[in-house]
DNA sequence: GACCTAAGCGGACACTATGTCCGCTTGAGC
DNA sequence: GCTCAAGCGGACATAGTGTCCGCTTAGGTC
C-alpha cells in the first residue's frame, strides 16, 4: 500500500502505474502480508506469494527481485512513522531540549518493542542476519542513537550505537517471546540499560 | 578434529570408529576450515565441502546433515577451552571471589571479542540468525552472565543476560569489522557496557 | 592369509526453489 | 476503434538439498 518501491525521484515525471500493475502490487502486498504472519517468513517461497496473490512468477519478479524486498515495502510506512516521530514529535520520543539523552533512548527502545511486537513477522522477513545492517532504516537507527551517546558524553558514541542497537535483533526478540518473556520485561530491561549506560556516573 | 560430533556416552561401548570413516572425518573438516576461511559460509555448499574433502555427497551426509553442523564441529573445541576458563581458570576470568561482577563481564566480553577475531567465519557458519540461540553454548554463556547480572543485584537478571549477549552476535561483528572498525574500539565499548551495567549506582 | 560381514562409500535420482525469457494480452492515450 | 508499450505469466534452465541402494573394503575370526 502507498509508496512505489523504487525511490520515487522527485523531478523525473513518472510515467504513472497503469490499473493491472497497481492491483497486482496491491494483491501481492496482502498476501505476502497474510502468509508471513501465519507462518515462520524464513519457509515463505516467492512462489507462495505468487499464487496467494493470484498472478505468475514473472509478474512478482518484474516488480520485486526477492522476498525481502517485499517485506521490506510492507515495513516501509511504519519505520517512517517512527521517524517521523523521532525528529519531529513529541517528548520523550521528539527532541524536546529538557529530555535527556537517557529518557529518549528509553523512549526509543519502548518503541522499537512495539514495533517488533506488531510486525516481527515482517522483520524476520526483511531485516534477519546481516540483512538487518544494510537497510536504511538501521543507518537511520544508528545515527539517532550515536546522537544521544553523544549528547550523554560517551567516549566512543560510534561504537556505541552498534552495540545498545544489538539488544533490538528481531531473532533475538523471537526468541524471547518463544520461550515465554513478556514484553513488558524486555522494555524494561531496555529501560535499565539505557539509563544504564547514558547517564553519566556521579 | 578431535571430538566425536555425537556426544560420547561414557559407558556405551562405542563399536569404534574404521579407518577410511575417520580419514574421512578430517578431511571433510580440514575442507570445510579452509572453505568457511575463503569465502562467505553462507555460500559454501555441502557439494562444495564433499568435492574439496573428495569424498561423495552420501558419505558427507551421513556423518554431517548440514553445513551448520560441520561448523559446530570445527567450534565445539574453542567453545569448550573458553568455558573451561570461565568455570575454573584465573581471574578475572575465573570464578575468583575477589573479582567485581563488572570486571568479570568485560573479561569475558574481551575473551569473546578474541574468539570473534579469530573465528567469525566458522560462528557466521553455525550461529547464524535464530540457529544461534539453539547452540549449548549460548545457554552456557547465558548462564554465565545471568549469574554474574544476579552477582551485580540486577533487577531481572534472566532479560539483561539476553540484551547483554545481543552484541556479540557474529554478524554485527563482521559488520563493525567490515566498515573498519578496529577490534580495539570494539572490546572498549564493549568494557564500557559492562561497567555502566554492572556497577550499581551510588 | 582367506573369508565374512557390517560399516562405510558415493553416484544417481527425485524434489524444491530461484530467476529469466519471450510470446501473448490489455490498458489507456490519441 | 486503433495502436503499442507496459504489463503479464507460464515454461525453462539452473542450482542446491537430501535420500536411496548397490558396490567396496576394513578388520575381526578361524
Amino acid at each position: 500500500m502507498s509508496r512505489l518501491p523504487d525511490l520515487p525521484l522527485a523531478g523525473e515525471p513518472q510515467p504513472r502505474e497503469r490499473a493491472d500493475a497497481a492491483r497486482n502490487r496491491a494483491r501481492v502486498l496482502a498476501a505476502a502480508e497474510r502468509l508471513f504472519a501465519e507462518r515462520d517468513p524464513a519457509t515463505v517461497t516467492m512462489d507462495d506469494i505468487a499464487k496467494a496473490a493470484g498472478i505468475g512468477r514473472g509478474t512478482l519478479y518484474r516488480r520485486y527481485p526477492d522476498r525481502v524486498s517485499i517485506a521490506r515495502a510492507l515495513l516501509d510506512e511504519h519505520e517512517r512513522a517512527l521517524q517521523e516521530k523521532l525528529m519531529r514529535g513529541p517528548a520523550p520520543l521528539g527532541p524536546e531540549p529538557e529530555t535527556s539523552p537517557a529518557e529518549r533512548l528509553a523512549a526509543f527502545y519502548a518503541a522499537m518493542v512495539d514495533m517488533l511486537e506488531t510486525h516481527v513477522h515482517l522483520l524476520l522477513g526483511a531485516e534477519t542476519g546481516a540483512a538487518r545492517y544494510t537497510t536504511g532504516a538501521y543507518a537511520f537507527w544508528r545515527l539517532h542513537v550515536r546522537h544521544l551517546a553523544q549528547q550523554a558524553g560517551a567516549e566512543d558514541a560510534d561504537t556505541l550505537a552498534d552495540l545498545l542497537l544489538a539488544p533490538l535483533a528481531p531473532e533475538l526478540y523471537r526468541y524471547q517471546r518463544d520461550k515465554g518473556t513478556p514484553m513488558e520485561r524486555i522494555s524494561g530491561g531496555l529501560e535499565a540499560l539505557a539509563y544504564a549506560t547514558l547517564i553519566p556516573r556521579s
